[in-house]
DNA sequence: ATGGTAGGTACCCTA
């Protein structure tokens, strides 16, 4: 089983790169961010022309909105409000991909990405995420259980370790990885058991990115990124991770989005 | 030290 996720940055506009996408690298199941389009102009049939039958969407006019491909059936399809806003950032699924295992759910996740004051006092945005986290982090243990399958993914926006961002020194006070950021993520992360699918692979010590920033003159040269984009899986579903690719060479395709597509394979 | 780009939308917001 191989599970996607990307920010697409508008799912419209950057519909034929995911079909691209979706055609060289056959992901079972695909998890997208920022989709950007009410639930009415979702691009359902060229999805369903890529292969992917089953779809999950939920979306508004703008901003946010989060989307799940699948090739398996989907069911048990769940939209959830946070911080009391209907804004498009978590929808969840349950599929199959072998009768005789345990189904999986998965929980598709856009979490604010905080604007850029790092002061909750000065800033609603900032707020707003820490509220959200503290949310998620209240929601998971008291609404699933850490002994079933279940993967928790996408643009988190926070990058929690220091070889997550380009200088963890001159990022600290930097919104997606200032020290209240961290420990809130860090019980986020504890309040599941939650295994991190991405450095389960790739150690702690070695830089990984997904995201690099539109405003630089050139990203390859000054490779500021950040680990925004995250795969978490319980401990149930951690015997059977099997490899990790992080697609960097998507952000030199023609109109990119500023994250990559990350990739987790399991074995069957 | 500062400003730089992108997308959607409607003349500005969010990232």
């Amino acid at each position: 089983m191989r599970i996607l996720t990307w920010n697409i940055n508008s799912v419209r506009l950057r519909i034929n790169l995911l079909g691209e996408l979706l055609s060289t690298e056959s992901p079972d199941v695909v998890c997208l961010q920022e989709t950007k389009t009410p639930d009415e102009h979702f691009p359902l049939d060229a999805i369903r022309d890529f292969g992917y039958e089953h779809v999950a969407f939920h979306g508004m006019k703008g901003y946010n909105g989060v989307a799940i491909l699948s090739k398996y059936p989907l069911d048990e399809i769940k939209t959830y409000d946070r911080c009391g806003k209907s804004d498009c950032r978590h929808i969840s699924a349950r599929f199959q991909p072998d009768a005789n295992k345990a189904p999986i759910t998965v929980h598709n996740l856009y979490i604010p990405a905080g604007g850029y004051e790092p002061d909750p006092v000065l800033n609603d945005k900032f707020q707003h995420k820490l509220d959200f986290v503290a949310e998620l982090t209240e929601w998971f243990p008291a609404n699933q259980n850490a002994s079933d399958s279940i993967i928790a993914l996408g643009d988190m926006n926070i990058a929690p370790l220091e070889q997550d961002v380009w200088s963890h020194k001159q990022m600290l006070n930097v919104v997606s990885h200032t020290p209240i950021e961290l420990e809130l993520f860090d019980k986020f992360f504890n309040s599941m058991n939650w295994v991190d699918a991405m450095r389960h692979f790739i150690p702690a010590e070695e830089k990984l990115f997904s995201w690099w920033s539109y405003r630089a003159k050139d990203w390859t040269k000054a490779n500021r990124g950040r680990r925004l984009d995250h795969v978490w899986v319980t401990k149930p579903l951690e015997d059977s991770l099997k490899a990790c690719s992080v697609l960097r060479e998507a952000r030199s395709w023609d109109r990119p989005s500023d994250h990559v597509p990350v990739i987790i394979d399991f074995a069957s």
